[in-house]
DNA sequence: CGCAGATGGTTGCAAGTGCAACTATTGCAA
DNA sequence: TTGCAATAGTTGCACTTGCAACCATCTGCG
């Protein structure tokens, strides 16, 4: 992956050297920049939020992920399944993170006695605590890293833009065939 | 990390009712949508992508990613610690990542003669041929899923945002201190 | 020279990850 | 009621990753 700065000029022609020229009908430059900038823009921002977020609070950017979907749902609690999705990680990814959640006291997981073979998980009061403690320095870090680069205008275009990119790959590729 | 679309209305209000109301004073809730919508974004095409790639051509989007810059460079050949930076992973994934190349015969691996610590990573023959049956079908998807979603003009306001916020986080960190 | 310090790369280790196969539970239909 | 398909979650496995410690090589200074 090219940094966003050097490759700003010619990402696609420097490829056609290899590819021939009809590079720029499988890709247009413009997108290719903007492809490259979308790739080392995240790199960098989540790099950086990681390493911040797991000095000051030890804990990880998914950890942070999984717990906010819970601070955000009613009774602190979903099912495994519902997290899973809302967190973008795979189901026995989620099944040991919250493992480990769970080992620092943050996280439990409670047998719903309707349907035996779902699974609660729910933020505990010390998860509770945690994630208060660790929100406000991450959401300013997000502020500075991530917003503070744009003004106000400019981010609700990104927002559109990024969401019409999402939307046009909502598919789940794997499991939804 | 909430998906762009169920969150479009309010990531904050929702964190607001366990930190409290100066949620947004930590962070505006326009960023928080636009950072959510870019978590998003990336989570769901970079996922896509990396199946498709792997389908067509058994390459992982790391491997394309290497061989790309590789394919880019003067004589198809970069020193390891280039070829890491400008490919965004750590010296030690690309150590690996080149040994797993070498073996699929795509890449090998030449010590320098004048500097016997520099080691440069080169593109085979048949390297080039693997990238060159990989890179159509690739592109094409990157044009596809990325590219697709929004007008020529609106992408070139997005990559001057995208970097934008790649240069504010440019500092590498950790070894940059 | 010769040795300290910088630089380039690799390796040990202790994670994290997804897929596919598995177990447990439910619901529905004969 | 019994039995089978569907659903929720976990586990085995193989692979990737990054950090820190390490080895090799070079550079410059006494």
């Amino acid at each position: 992956m090219a940094t966003a700065e050097q490759s700003q000029n010619a990402p696609l022609d420097d490829l056609s050297k290899i590819l021939g020229s009809d590079a720029h009908t499988l890709l247009d430059p413009a997108v290719a920049r903007a492809w490259i900038a979308f790739l080392t823009a995240y790199g960098r921002v989540t790099r950086a939020l990681s390493l911040e977020l797991m000095d000051s609070s030890g804990m990880s950017l998914a950890d942070f992920d999984v717990m906010a979907q819970l601070a955000r749902a009613e009774g602190y609690a979903l099912r495994m399944t519902e997290l899973a999705d809302a967190a973008l990680i795979s189901k026995s990814g989620l099944t040991r993170r919250v493992d480990r959640l769970a080992v620092n006291g943050w996280v439990t997981r409670r047998r719903c006695t309707e349907d035996g073979r779902v699974h609660w998980a729910t933020l505990t009061p010390l998860g509770v605590r945690a994630f208060r403690g660790a929100a406000p320095g991450h959401l300013r870090a997000v502020a500075e890293r991530f917003g503070a680069s744009l003004p106000a205008s400019e981010m609700d275009r990104l927002t559109r833009d990024l969401i019409k990119i999402a939307a046009k790959n909502k598919e789940r590729t794997r499991e939804a065939v």
